[in-house]
Formats: C-alpha cells, sequence, structure tokens
DNA sequence: CTTGAACCTGAACATTCGTTCAGTTATTGT
DNA sequence: ACAATAACTGAACGAATGTTCAGGTTCAAG
C-alpha cells in the first residue's frame, strides 16, 4: 500500500468534510473518516496534518489553514504549462478572496454593463471588484456618478482638475463641473467564461 | 443603543474571529467576544445568527456558512450604483472561489505571458483560472502545448480538424499536424489592478 | 529470523462543550 | 405608568471533546 498517495487521500476527504460541513471534523468524525478504529490514530494523523501546515491549532482547537480550504493551485506562467501530477500536490493553494480583497468590509462586486472601458480590456458582462471610500490616485479607474448615472472611467487629474476618461474612442472624456462622486476604486476584474 | 446595528457589529467581531484563527469560536469564547457574562446570552444569540444564515449547524456543531465566510458583497449593475448602508447590509455576500472553481482538484490558476489573446481582453499578467482534463467545446479558449511551447488560444473545431486561432492579428492561426496536448479549457479571466 | 520504527487498537482521563433551568434586568408598546 | 416581551445572569447538567497510556500489528532492513 502507498503511503504517500494515501496521506493525499485522506485530505481530500478532509477538504471534501470542511467544505459540505463548514468546518472541521471532531476526532470522533475522523474515525469514520479516516477508517480508523482509535482516537489516537487520528491524534497522530493530526500531527501530520499540522505539521505539513494543512490544519493548526488555535487555543488547542482545530483550525483549517488556507492550504486546505483554499482551492486554486497557484502555478507558474502559461509558458511553464502543467506540472507532472507529483509536482502537482506541491503546488501552493490560494484563497481567492484573500489575494483580491484587502478591505472586506469596504469591497464590493458589481457588473459592468457598457463597453466604455474596453480597450482597457473591460468588457460588459465582467465583474469587477470595486472599494469604496478609497481617494483614487491617478490613472486608477474609478465607478463615478456623472449626470446621475453611474459609469467606470480612468480617473485623471490634470493641471485643469479632474478628468473621466473612458478607454472607448467613440466616447468623449467628461470634465466633471461642480460635483463628483466617486463610488470607489476598481481593485481587480473578474470574467466568467 | 441600536439593535440592529449592534448584531451588526457582533457579525464583524465574529467574522474577524473566523478570518483569524480559521474557526467558529466556542460559546466560551463568545463570551469574551461579544462581553456577555453568561453562555445562555451566547446560546440566544447563536439562535439568531442560524436564523439569519449566518451560521448553521452539522451535526450539533456550529459551521461557518459562506454569509460568514464570503467575504464579497454582490451588488447588481454598474449603473445601479452603490447602495445606502442600510441596503448594504442586506446584500449577498458571495465567496470567490466557490463562484469560479467549480472542481477544486482540477483547477489552476496561471499567470498570462505574452499577448495573444489581447482581443478577447486577456492581457499579459493576467491570471486564467484554468480547468484541466475537460474536453474543450467549439470557440473555447484553452491552454495549448504547440512545438514544446504551451500558450492560450481559441479552440476551434472545423471540417478539416481542430484549428488553434489567437486574438491578434499580429499572430496567426496554428493547424495542429499530428499532436495535440489541451492543458486545460479557461475558465474565468482575472486581472489585479 | 530478528529487530526496530512507524502505526495502530482500546480504554481511561480530566477538561470543556453546548444546553437547560429558574430568576433577574432591560426594553418596548400601550 | 404599567404590563408584556425580549434579553441576560448564574449555576447545574450530561455528553462529547482531545489527550495519554500500555500494549498490539505491520512492514522493511539487517
Amino acid at each position: 500500500m502507498p503511503r504517500i498517495l494515501d496521506l493525499q487521500m485522506k485530505i481530500r476527504s478532509l477538504r471534501r468534510f470542511v467544505k459540505t460541513e463548514g468546518r472541521i471534523p471532531t476526532y470522533r468524525e475522523m474515525l469514520a473518516l479516516f477508517e480508523y478504529r482509535s482516537k489516537n490514530a487520528v491524534h497522530g494523523l493530526v500531527k501530520k496534518l499540522v505539521h505539513f501546515g494543512y490544519v493548526r491549532k488555535s487555543r488547542g482547537k482545530l483550525a483549517a489553514t488556507s492550504r486546505l480550504t483554499g482551492v486554486l493551485k497557484l502555478l507558474g506562467a502559461v509558458q511553464a504549462g502543467f506540472p507532472s501530477p507529483a509536482e502537482e500536490e506541491l503546488a501552493d493553494t490560494i484563497n481567492l478572496d484573500e489575494f483580491l480583497v484587502e478591505r472586506p468590509d469596504t469591497t464590493y462586486l458589481l457588473t459592468v454593463s457598457g463597453d466604455s472601458m474596453i480597450e482597457a480590456g473591460i468588457h460588459p458582462g465582467d465583474l469587477v471588484l470595486v472599494e469604496k471610500g478609497r481617494t483614487p490616485k491617478n490613472r486608477d479607474i474609478v465607478v463615478a456618478q456623472v449626470d446621475d448615472e453611474w459609469t467606470i472611467k480612468y480617473f485623471i487629474k490634470d493641471s485643469e482638475g479632474i478628468l473621466l476618461q473612458p478607454a472607448n474612442r467613440k466616447y468623449e472624456s467628461i470634465r466633471p463641473r461642480r460635483f463628483l462622486t466617486i463610488g470607489g476604486v476598481v481593485r481587480a476584474v473578474i470574467r466568467k467564461l
């Protein structure tokens, strides 16, 4: 019987449990899950899992790490292609939320309608991750209110003031007269295919 | 003292605990967290949290739901703009991983190098979410190996067979002679700004 | 075959868990 | 002001928790 593969299998069923139940199983539940007959066997396994960083202990209690909950294996560049199954299991797994969202309380997900930013690679139907309440820097992409309508534009500061510039030759830049409401700064673009 | 706001505050500190500790606090820990003096007070609060869907019970144990762990508030379209703080708290929170990844075991994250798909809005430096081991459908974007090099192309099936087509006029389509290795199908594109 | 290490069984243990109860305090509507 | 409802305190409870111990199995190396 293989040993390392065996551990991987156990990690998989652990992952499945955590995903469906929303929590780490108790030692008793792991008995059934890993087909042990003694809680001490579980104790040994947990020791290993802690050592490899799949779970950790927080005040005596078991806790999931991002290595366990993170579902995405982060690989290198496209050119490198895909790794062999052996390398595969060594890949770091990450959590997209943690990776993309800095301030959960003020970050929102909006659907893009319109093609005003299409030359910046933001298409209609794309999702944009918008962080509210931050003062935009020059050339940030922002969600702004112009004439009672919300749009996505480049935020540009020049000698005359502030300019909202689309990334589409069909549209013209807007120079807000008096009021300019900035909804937030676009931190990421997500397209589901 | 406000009531609903009070609950929101508690949910916030709960979120913070879950994020840093990787698990739901015990009732005793919630005593300190919510500044109660009786476990029964916690018991009542948990009842509420379950009712509102922030936590759930799995076999008697407390478990986190995506409403608690999901950090992103999903709003409508850009046109709708931003909601008032009152509406804000009602927004559904989602988990990007769950939203984007169907099959965690076979999904990878790659960095795009090269501009062969730039007209499809896939820029160098973007991340692509690639699902391995699926047979691509016509006009899917795939990661394929051509002449020992991995690239991203449209996968097109026509009368002559299979064609790998870039989304960039500067490059030409490739018709694989004998072998064609498909690394996977691109399911999502992510750009961090 | 023997030895040693890694892994496991099964039972015992103190500790901690979430729940429940009776009674008090705070908050709300009439 | 008063009653009704909700929310909380504090203590008690059995059940379940993770840990530990002594002893068994398995398996590969010498």
